[in-house]
DNA sequence: TTGTGTTTTACGACCTC
DNA sequence: GAGGTCGTAAAACACAA
């Protein structure tokens, strides 16, 4: 790196934007002409802002991945617990039906009511605790606060999750402008509260934070 | 050497404060 | 009106064949 770039880039990294006395300054100090020490900042922050959008996706595509996984796990444990449910449901209604008296119907209806909600509470807990620390369901998430320094704010707040819809969106690629972000409302914050847990572990790794980021 | 892909520089159009 | 972003053309550079 010349002298020049690597100057400029000091500058830079002081702060992107070029006040007209600084400008001024590194103009006369460099050499150049203050319309070039203009047009290399711009340029610059192009360059910058293109990075952060590629961290950006990284680390979102990260979280949808290890989101997926847990909601992979989780619909799992719910097609075994419907089984079990069934196969009790078998028995139960067999022993019913056969020491039955003379309100067997109804008991059995009773009995299917009251283990519809008890699978119900079942699994309503078990989304609520919980699943190796899933952003998508903890309640006690830090809010999203918009640092600026990201330009997920325009995408993660409508992105439609895959806990709740039933068809994961795809994640090849940002979201398109063709696609509005439009769906039930049933899946509104989902990303939010993603990019906060993976802005979290960001920080406790003790890395930079996801503003400003020199390579 | 040359064709090709990537990066840098510069500019015009448009937008915001 | 000054200074920002965005899109793009052209020059400069890197590199494989």
């Amino acid at each position: 790196m010349n002298r020049t770039v690597h100057l400029l880039e000091k500058s830079f990294e002081t702060e992107n934007k070029l006040e007209p006395d600084r400008k001024t300054q590194l103009a006369k100090k460099l050499g150049l002409q203050p319309r070039q020490v203009a047009v290399w900042f711009q340029n610059r922050r192009a360059r910058w802002k293109i990075k952060q959008l590629e961290r950006d996706y990284d680390q979102l595509k990260s979280s949808y991945d290890s989101l997926l996984s847990d909601f992979d796990s989780i619909r799992k444990d719910n097609d075994k617990l419907k089984s079990e449910v069934g196969a009790l449901m078998e028995k139960l209604q067999g022993k019913v039906v056969g020491g039955a008296g003379v309100s067997e119907k109804s008991e059995v209806v009773e009995l299917d009511a009251i283990t519809t909600v008890q699978v119900k509470v079942k699994a309503e807990d078990r989304l609520s605790s919980g699943s190796g620390g899933s952003a998508v369901v903890d309640e006690h998430s830090p809010q999203l606060v918009d640092s600026g320094d990201s330009y997920f704010h325009t995408v993660h707040e409508e992105y439609p999750a895959p806990g709740g819809c039933n068809i994961p969106p795809p994640v090849d690629g940002l979201q398109s402008e063709e696609d509005d972000g439009s769906d039930d409302g049933s899946c509104h914050g989902y990303f939010s509260n993603v990019f906060v847990a993976a802005e979290e572990q960001h920080h406790e790794e003790g890395e930079e934070p996801l503003g400003w980021f020199w390579s």
